[in-house]
RNA sequence: GGGCGCUUAGCUCAGGGGGAGAGCGCUUCCUUGACGCGGAAGAGGUCAGAGGUUCAAAUCCUCUAGCGCCCACCA
């Protein structure tokens, strides 16, 4: 592509689309077990099919794209395998809203019907999420791309499930679980979101059924106490000595219930006393099993009150039976008590609304006991890292007190349970469907009407994905894969399963770091959400500014250790400058490199802007690997953008400008091609930030191939070079000041000025070197150096890194601000000074700091005196 | 009730025992032959507070205050 047509704004839009059909079209993401290389592997966190992509999955997708892009370039065979996930709550919910919208309810049309639905839904919108990564440009290997219900994750779920079922680890039990009231399914400890809410406590009081006094008890559920069958009380505690094996007689039923002794009750909260409703709490449950006491279910399915309780209460909601029991126990004046309590309680983290603690007859749990420790045992001793590492102690305290897992969903949407059950009260697990009992041998048997938690499936999908439980050449490479890429949100839910299935059903671990981002967040750190109407359209922002722009700006934010990560339109926008900023850079270089591969002049021929950017080129390089390796894409992002803009662009192009348009011809061809090998290796180490614009730029050197296979750039720590760096600085410092001294007199950009320097000599040779280059962007008409101590009268004095900077006075300055501005760095120097000076002075200082900071601290003082000593006769010359 | 983290420029944050930094914002100047999506020069901070360790503390330790997050079946 020639120059002509690089234009001075880089425009996003078409380039982007461009370049991701061709990389589709030359197959550059498609990945194959390969023994010629080193596999790097990435399964990525499948999104919901239903979901769209929002801001939390921009950062998520580019983090794990940048990793794979440089692996990828540095050679190793590089898999990023994409999916989408069944979501089995989620989309349940949202389907059936869809029908009903229709007057349909799900009930009535049946669960085939609904999950034909539901498959027509995911084939409309399924692939809208992989349309928008596409977008973002990620380097996903599609023809991988995976589902958490297709075939054969259909399979490896129900070995899983057949494995762990004939090896004790699932089993069917009764007990209390989570329910909400308005999915209307079980859901797992991880699934509820505890928030503080504003309770109530109340106290009500029970009369012993002989007349002999009372037990009080205190609830913040008092509606509970329709199932009530028992008041438990602590065993040593003396209070209620004479009370247990009592009865206290229910003021609704007139039942009487046992006052029991039993261990789990604190004596020290409330009355002492407890009630127990077994089938609406975890302790009372035991409590009642331990004691005998019967379970009364006062709840339905939908969290009205049950036909199990007294008459007066049913079908009311339990919001409302709260209020209704406790007002029908005030008239009765058995209210002891009411408080205000603030308490945490468990919200479903799919629709918000309040679980209930609920006895909703057998679910099947997975039995963690024999899967925890293994798990524990990879963070200790180092199989899989936690980044940043402080996970990893929540992680272990997790495990160490994790209870079994409810993996059954009262749902249709998700993989059926594979167990059956025939009328002979046989109970089987089987792979593929049977036709009859394996124990009987009866043709009439039933599947279990429930479905898995989705997390079951998707604790399987590093595995799974690579075609377990089959040894698939994919399983047998790429697994374990390298780093897991989430944020916490999911660290239990999720990533934790994955670890605990992948040790037991995989043999080995699923990956070997867990690498845990931070929360994108508004730029007022709020987190984004519709109510707020701060939520922020990666599309939009793609669309306006480009996907490079989004995953740069996306990328410079995110630390390992960063939880929030306060994002702005804004912050898209600086983006997209540097895109341009890069575009524009590059349109210098290439219109005078002339195109085709660059090729670094001999060593001799390098000139010193060449040699300091060549140093500081490496300089760059070094940091962003050595960031990137440490998941720091905040720091390797800054590195670049830092590199290209201050060094490269604002003094390496400028510094090179008298070389490349008035040098002689071998110079010019020696900063030119310098320029493009320097700013071709930079496109190389920014590529997987911003694919894009460095392909297109990229293929105007005429390399061959694309970008997305070329090498991550090699070290080069012969291009380091200190010499060239210091004598650089003293260069820059010079055309600082001296442009500080223009601008602080208000003296136009235009106006003549020459400059004369006293200094050492290898300054002196800086200024013979540089001389044009420092004349050019300081805009002096005459820089040279001065021999001896000749007379400075009428000149201003700058202190420059101990060189002496004199520009003529006259005619040229207003004098008092000259004054004004000397003074004020005098009262700078006399302090710096007086601190030195202190600290050198400082018993001990010199004795027991190091050397080197002693020195330091010396010539610090020294330069100091000196300029002191140079502004003060500048100060007495001028009369002021 | 436990645990973790944060408090540095107007905003968002980096730094991590020896000269207070970046981006954005702000002020002033500049159509210099890549870029005004640009360039240059500036203003702006007792590094939350108190104590301690040290020759030396924004940095390490202790405490205090405020904020945030995670975990938890005290009804």
């Amino acid at each position: 592509m020639s120059r002509e047509r690089m234009v001075s704004a880089y425009e996003p839009a078409e380039v982007e689309q461009r370049w991701y059909a061709r990389w589709l079209q030359d197959g550059l993401f498609h990945a194959e077990p390969n023994p010629d290389k080193k596999p790097f592997c990435i399964v990525l966190p499948p999104p919901n099919v239903t979901g769209a992509l929002h801001m939390g999955h921009a950062l998520d997708h580019t983090l794990q794209d940048v990793l794979v892009r440089r692996k990828r370039m540095q050679g190793f065979e590089a898999l990023w395998l994409p999916g989408t996930d069944h979501a089995g709550i989620g989309t349940e919910v949202l389907v059936g809203r869809e029908l009903l919208k229709e007057g349909i309810d799900k009930q009535d049309i049946g669960r085939e019907a609904f999950l034909q639905r539901v498959w027509e839904w995911k084939d409309r919108y399924g692939d809208t999420i992989v349309q928008q990564m596409k977008a973002l440009g990620n380097s996903c290997d599609w023809d991988r791309l995976r589902f958490t219900m297709d075939e054969g994750l259909q399979h490896a779920v129900r070995v899983a499930f057949v494995r762990l079922y004939e090896d004790g680890l699932i089993y069917r039990g009764e007990r209390i679980i989570n329910w909400c009231p308005t999915d209307r399914t079980a859901l797992s400890d991880s699934e509820l979101e505890h928030r503080d809410v504003e309770g109530e406590l109340v106290t009500f009081r029970y009369p012993l059924s002989d007349g002999s006094g009372h037990v009080d008890v205190a609830t913040t559920r008092i509606e509970t106490m329709l199932g009530d069958t028992g008041v438990a009380v602590h065993p040593d505690d003396a209070r209620f000595r004479e009370v247990v094996g009592k009865t206290v007689r229910h003021p609704f039923t007139d039942a009487d219930l046992p006052v029991v002794a039993d261990e789990a009750v604190d004596p020290s909260f409330g009355t002492g006393a407890v009630k127990v409703t077994p089938a609406h709490d975890p302790t009372d449950f035991e409590i009642a099993e331990r004691s005998g006491l019967p379970r009364i279910n006062v709840l339905n399915a939908d969290g009205t009150i049950s036909d199990a309780a007294p008459e007066e209460f049913r079908g009311l909601d339990r919001f409302e039976a709260r209020r209704r029991v406790k007002e029908v126990l005030r008239e009765r004046g058995q209210i002891v008590n009411e408080e205000p309590y603030p308490h945490a309680v468990g919200h479903c983290y799919r629709c918000g609304s309040e679980v209930e603690p609920w006895l909703s007859g057998k679910q099947w749990f997975v039995a963690v006991e024999r899967l925890t420790g293994p798990a524990k045992d990879a963070a200790a001793d180092g199989r899989i890292r936690f980044f940043p590492e402080r996970w990893k102690g929540p992680y272990t305290a997790w495990l160490e007190n994790l209870r079994d897992w409810n993996i059954s969903r009262q749902l249709w949407w998700g993989h059926r349970i594979p167990v059956w059950y025939c009328p002979n009260g046989h109970e089987f697990a089987s792979v593929e469907d049977p036709d009859a009992c394996v124990e009987c041998g009866s043709g009439d048997i039933e599947q279990d009407p429930d479905v898995l938690d989705t997390w079951f499936s998707s604790q399987l999908w590093p595995f799974s994905t690579l075609g377990w439980p089959e040894r698939t050449p994919e399983l047998e490479y790429f697994y374990p894969t390298s780093v897991l890429v989430t944020g916490y949100e999911i660290l239990y839910l999720w990533v934790a399963r994955m670890i605990m299935s992948g040790l037991y059903l995989a043999e080995d671990i699923p990956f070997a770091h867990v690498l845990i981002h931070g929360l994108v967040r508004d730029e007022r750190n709020r987190k984004m959400s519709k109510s707020l109407g701060n939520v922020i359209d990666p599309l939009e922002m793609i669309d306006k500014y480009g996907a490079d722009a989004v995953r740069f700006s996306l990328a410079r934010l995110a630390g390992p250790e960063q939880q929030n990560l306060p994002f702005g339109e804004r912050d898209v926008e600086a983006a997209r400058h540097f895109a341009n900023k890069i575009w524009n850079a590059a349109r210098l270089v290439l219109g005078e490199s002339g195109e085709g591969t660059p090729q670094l002049p001999l060593d001799e021929h390098r000139g010193p802007v060449e040699r300091w950017l060549l140093s500081r080129h490496e300089a760059c390089r070094a940091a962003v690997d050595e960031a990137l390796e440490d998941y720091r894409f905040d720091a390797a992002a800054q590195t670049i953008h830092r590199f290209i803009w201050s060094e490269l662009a604002d003094w390496g192009l400028e510094m090179e400008k008298p070389r490349l348009y008035e040098g002689e011809p071998p110079e010019r061809a020696a900063a030119a091609s310098v320029l493009a090998w320097v700013l071709e290796r930079t496109l190389r180490l920014l590529h997987p930030f911003m694919p894009f614009v460095t392909e297109e730029i990229w293929q105007r050197f005429a390399v061959g191939g694309s970008i997305v296979v070329a090498d991550w750039p090699e070290p080069h720590p012969e291009h380091r070079d200190e010499q060239a760096e210091e004598r650089f600085a003293f260069a820059e410092d010079l055309v600082t000041a001296v442009r500080s001294f223009r601008s602080g007199h208000g003296l136009p950009p235009g106006a003549p000025l020459t400059v004369r320097v006293r200094t050492d000599g290898e300054r002196r040779s800086v200024l013979e070197e540089l001389n044009e280059e420092i004349r050019r962007v300081a805009r002096i008409d005459d820089l040279q150096s001065l021999d001896g101590p000749s007379e400075p009268a009428g000149h201003a004095r700058l202190a420059v890194r101990d060189a002496e900077v004199l520009v003529p006075l006259v005619g040229v300055i207003d004098t008092d601000v000259e004054c004004e501005r000397i003074r004020k760095r005098l009262e700078g120097i006399g302090a710096d000074a007086e601190k030195a000076a202190r600290k050198l002075d400082t018993p001990g200082f010199v004795s027991k700091a190091p050397a080197e900071v002693v020195e330091q601290q010396r010539a610090k003082l020294a330069s100091l005196e000196e300029e002191r000593a140079v502004l003060e006769a500048q100060l007495s010359e001028l009369g002021c």
